[in-house]
DNA sequence: TCTGGGGTCCTAGGACCC
DNA sequence: TCTGGGGTCCTAGGACCC
């Protein structure tokens, strides 16, 4: 198994876009009050800034500290590219985020390929190709391919950089060194809650857990983790390399750099974030039974409601409806910080069993309107213009088109409970910008 | 310093079917 | 008349990964 990890991801990238932030201090993330670090690069981890630190921090630690934005297009341009050299290697591949790679060497035995050669191989072509610097690693399983590449990487100690070995391969004796020198946080899947009931439990290390039995292991962290973690404890990982993984949902949240108040604001954000979700699933050529909302309060508590149909939604106006319906559920007392719109239970765009005329069994009054609305909107026609809109933008860009969920109105008709106001007879609101 | 946004997987309870 | 055991699906929440 090989593990590959490219380096400040965001951050390489945003330096090779712009050279005059070579050498300097760049971290890509939110700015604001509220923004987390998502990268940084070398010259900025000297100084202690690190992903997922809030960005308040990284300043405090850095002032002079270059905080990007991010630009997510450019990096999925730069994963792809990636992910080209990394199937010129191996057609076994499997992504992991944008910025790693799990990799079955298996199929270089026949081809006579050392999996070493190979790992180098790789490590240079994604330097020469895509001038970015990786780390590399090869053991028996992801579990320990995954810890060396981590070992592979470049290190800050003492605010000096220390030089990567770029590719790192684990024998048995270091298997066995790792096993019993590592804290359990060091595993896959064991992060702060997992680490404190572990240490809890008088078990804070990864030698611990080969000692313990599975069953009492089960009692305090469920089956699942139990049977995962007494693997691992025995250096056995028995997770494949899966090839074109699909994807199981797709969502878009926001935190506000000002908390929302009343539902005036949080319909209207939610729109928005409708209209995101819709283009994602149809770009895919996706429809979704299952569409969830959360909303996260200022005091971080957070509350999610999600509604199943018997039939797939990508439109934009039927999923606002049906996320305004499930946020118009929750009782909210407080002002909002973040709000979230997600799709699942995914069925092939061709494959829906659309219902128009009968009526669909759901728990509340505002999903039947919902359900009312998505067939006011096949009816109308709108699928159609909708696609249109899609492959205008698609040609044009995002802004060619005005977007459909800044008509205004919800897109259901309060008197009649008919779906019908904003798909209407005639498409005027869908004018150019 | 006070915690993002993209996801995945697991758990527990309830409804329902056979 | 009161009851089981297996299984699936849905919902809400939590933990984790990058």
């Amino acid at each position: 198994m090989l593990h590959v990890d490219l380096d400040a991801f965001f951050a390489s990238v945003e330096i090779l876009d712009d050279p005059s932030l070579v050498g300097k201090p760049v971290a890509v993330g939110g700015s604001g009050d509220r923004g987390v670090v998502a990268s940084a690069s070398y010259e900025a981890r000297r100084f202690g800034v690190r992903s997922a630190m809030p960005s308040v921090m990284a300043r405090r630690l850095c002032p002079d500290l270059i905080m990007l934005p991010g630009r997510f297009d450019r990096y999925e341009e730069y994963s792809r590219a990636f992910h080209r050299v990394v199937s010129d290697l191996t057609p076994d591949f499997e992504p992991l985020g944008l910025d790693e790679v799990f990799a079955d060497l298996r199929s270089l035995r026949r081809l006579n390929v050392r999996p070493i050669s190979g790992a180098r191989a790789l490590r240079e072509r994604i330097r020469d190709e895509l001038k970015l610097e990786c780390g590399i690693g090869l053991g028996r399983n992801k579990l320990f391919a995954k810890l060396a590449s981590k070992k592979a990487k470049p290190r800050v100690v003492d605010g000096q950089l220390v030089d990567a070995r770029g590719v790192y391969w684990v024998n048995r004796a270091t298997e066995e060194r790792w096993i019993n020198e590592m804290p359990v946080e060091a595993l896959w899947g064991v992060g702060p809650a997992t680490a404190a009931k572990l240490r809890h439990l008088g078990l804070p290390w990864v030698r611990d857990l080969a000692r313990i039995d599975e069953a009492s292991l089960a009692r305090h962290l469920g089956p699942a983790m139990a049977m995962t973690l007494a693997a691992y404890a025995r250096g056995e990982d028995a997770r494949e390399v899966v090839v074109d993984r699909g994807a199981k949902s797709v969502g878009h949240d926001q935190t506000f750099a000002r908390s929302l108040r009343g539902h005036d604001e949080i319909v209207s954000e939610l729109r928005g974030h409708a209209g995101v979700v819709a283009r994602a699933l149809r770009e895919r050529h996706y429809v979704a039974r299952t569409i969830s909302v959360v909303v996260r309060f200022d005091d971080l508590t957070s509350v999610s409601r999600s509604q199943t149909l018997a039939f797939g939604v990508d439109d934009d106006v039927a999923i606002a409806s049906i996320g305004e319906a499930l946020v118009s559920s929750i009782h909210i007392e407080q002002a909002v910080r973040l709000l979230g719109i997600h799709a699942s239970n995914f069925l092939e765009r061709s494959q829906n069993q659309v219902q128009l005329s009968f009526g669909i069994e759901t728990p509340s009054t505002n999903a039947r309107v919902a359900a009312s609305a998505i067939s006011g909107a096949r009816q109308a026609g709108h699928e159609a213009l909708r696609d249109a809109i899609d492959e205008v933008r698609q040609r044009f860009g995002r802004t060619a088109l005005g977007s459909l969920s800044d008509l205004g109105p919800t897109g259901v008709d309060p008197a009649t409970q008919q779906g019908r106001a904003a798909f209407g007879p005639e498409p005027s609101g869908y004018v150019t910008d």
